[in-house]
DNA sequence: CTGAAAGCGCTTACAG
DNA sequence: CTGAAAGCGCTTACAG
């Protein structure tokens, strides 16, 4: 490979030229600029960026490190939608995306930890839905560098994070119920202790059923994981009630629980929506598909990954304050809702 | 940040000692080792893996450059599976990946180009459905580094390239229609002059066909583009066709395409399968969810992403020839598919 | 086993 | 506008 001394010597000029020419830095004759140029082109020449940023002390790549102990596993839905929206904003920005996925124990002395020490990262972006203990990431403060949550809201104030306002988002879910004339509202989420998800739907559930003047009754709330069988379990529960006690309606703090209280429903006779309302959260794509088709709470996973890139970059240039940013949800009604039965009498 | 030098100094050695203890290269006494990990432990040491890079001439990278000039976008299901699979891959291997999606025109100047030229690239996976111009890629012949294509098969034979076996793909499909007792069957495919996805597909068609003994019908066949409403014309131009030489099964080259034969045939009040029979290509999640649910080829994107970053890595070893490496499809029957109604007569 | 030295390929104040 | 020089933080033959 050609170094830049080889193009100097061809361009007849010395090699601090032909930097100045090839990064646009300092000032250049156009006459010296053309003879570079062409003998760049004519080598095939193009800086070696690892020797520029060592130099310079240039930042180019953005890490995102995506950390799957106790999740499930990257193939989720979500993932890829907000890697795509990510990978999309990278392209529009001056950074490189560099890749880890962590499975297993975090351990920062784990051989791949250690991308995050990679010299070149300007900032770091997070993604663990699910956080066993919040301060085995506190080494990422050691790195001095910027490092945001996404689709997690960490309790430690010194990170920044992008999230889904989870709440605003269960409010949006159990008020529909409500307003649709549901008293006994049964409440299917996840881990409360791994995922600030699973808290902050349940606490908007809670505050959603307070302002209506509901009082929360434990026989209907299930919190256990994000997926489909725990919801066809809990909805077993729940339909052994005896029956002044069983829900009309089901708030389900995920689509994927939401085909489990779905089917569930479905294997004991009752129809959806006339006997019982269920309401989903994620509004993944196959969530329009469902027979009937589900309402729920969009996440915009995509536009999530967008902003987080954005964030990122800004907390890059500023090197400021943690920020910490919500993005709203959306309630998407469709058939799996309705008034409850008793109002049809 | 603290460098080497901080740290001999704190151990009381020299700094190629450190180096050496840190990179696990050359000898070291006990006594200085334990002495090396330990400073470097206080002082929260860790390389700058941008100064060995360059100073040992090491890659540290692989690079994924995704292209979809004249393509969709990458939030195709089957890019985000491919995708999730590289990842997976990457994280079991010692390389990182750095991400480049190009949309637009490939221009080698292009800045986000540069990414191609990222001195610590030790080879590049190619990602680009469909492909005007071929010899726009030929500057990555320049790098001499190791390029794979990925999900299409260059007609440059100095390309490396892993792809499904598109062609066993087709006749698995076709295959399955006329063992049914199918000779009407129509062909719905892509842009023959920019996807070798589907240049395959048709000729794979073609040859079942003839092994059949069944004579192509020009009116059946159908290339123009893999999506939906490609699909849904073309179904409304067969139903047009005169009773004698309608289809009564239709092999879609991609499951969007089916989607759209399926919502035509649907339309027009045809019953599927007992009027006319419909196979895919892909299988795509929501493709078990169709009424009926499809048969179709499945395409294992997640394997060929893993496989891809193995296939670098033996090409990033070995330096040696191209490798040309076929992935098989797999038919998955659904109920999509019958024998034709007169054969139930 | 260890130190001293050269140098990877650039960038950038400095002086003119 | 341009050249000469220093040096980014490492690695690695070389000599002892």
């Amino acid at each position: 490979m050609p170094t830049i001394h080889d193009v100097a010597r061809l361009a007849g000029v010395h090699r601090s030229t032909v930097s100045r020419v090839l990064t646009g830095q300092g000032s250049v004759s156009e006459k010296s600029r053309k003879k570079v140029l062409e003998a760049a082109r004519q080598m095939n020449f193009h800086l070696n960026t690892v020797a520029s940023a060592l130099k310079s002390q240039r930042k180019t790549a953005v890490g995102l490190l995506s950390f799957w102990h106790c999740s499930p596993n990257p193939s989720e839905t979500y993932y890829q939608q907000t890697l795509t929206g990510i990978i999309n904003e990278i392209t529009r920005s001056k950074f490189n995306l560099l890749l880890n996925n962590i499975e297993g124990t975090l351990d920062p002395e784990n051989e791949k930890m250690k991308f995050c020490y990679e010299s070149h990262l300007a900032g770091i972006l997070l993604m663990a839905p699910l956080v066993e203990n919040e301060s085995a990431f506190d080494f990422l403060n050691g790195l001095n560098i910027p490092v945001l949550f996404l689709l997690y809201k960490p309790r430690d104030p010194r990170y920044s994070y992008i999230d889904l306002d989870n709440r605003k988002g269960a409010h949006l879910a159990v008020d529909h119920l409500t307003n649709l004339g549901h008293r006994k509202i049964a409440y299917v989420g996840g881990e409360l202790t791994y995922s600030s998800n699973a808290r902050d739907r349940y606490e908007g559930y809670l505050e959603s059923l307070k302002k209506a003047g509901i009082k929360e009754d434990p026989e209907l709330v299930s919190n256990g994981y994000f997926w489909t069988g725990h919801g066809e379990e809990s909805m077993k529960k729940f339909l052994k009630l005896p029956s002044g006690q069983r829900p009309t309606a089901v708030f389900a703090a995920t689509d994927t629980i939401a085909y489990g209280v779905l089917k569930a429903a479905h294997d004991a006779g009752l129809r959806v929506p006339q006997d019982i309302s269920i309401v989903g959260f994620d509004d993944y794509e196959t969530s329009n598909l469902t027979q009937p088709p589900l309402t729920t709470v969009r996440q915009p996973f995509y536009a999530i990954g967008q902003q987080a890139v954005q964030l990122l970059e800004t907390l890059v240039e500023q090197k400021g304050k943690p920020k910490h940013q919500f993005v709203d949800p959306e309630l998407i009604v469709r058939g799996s809702t309705a008034a409850p039965w008793f109002m049809n009498r």
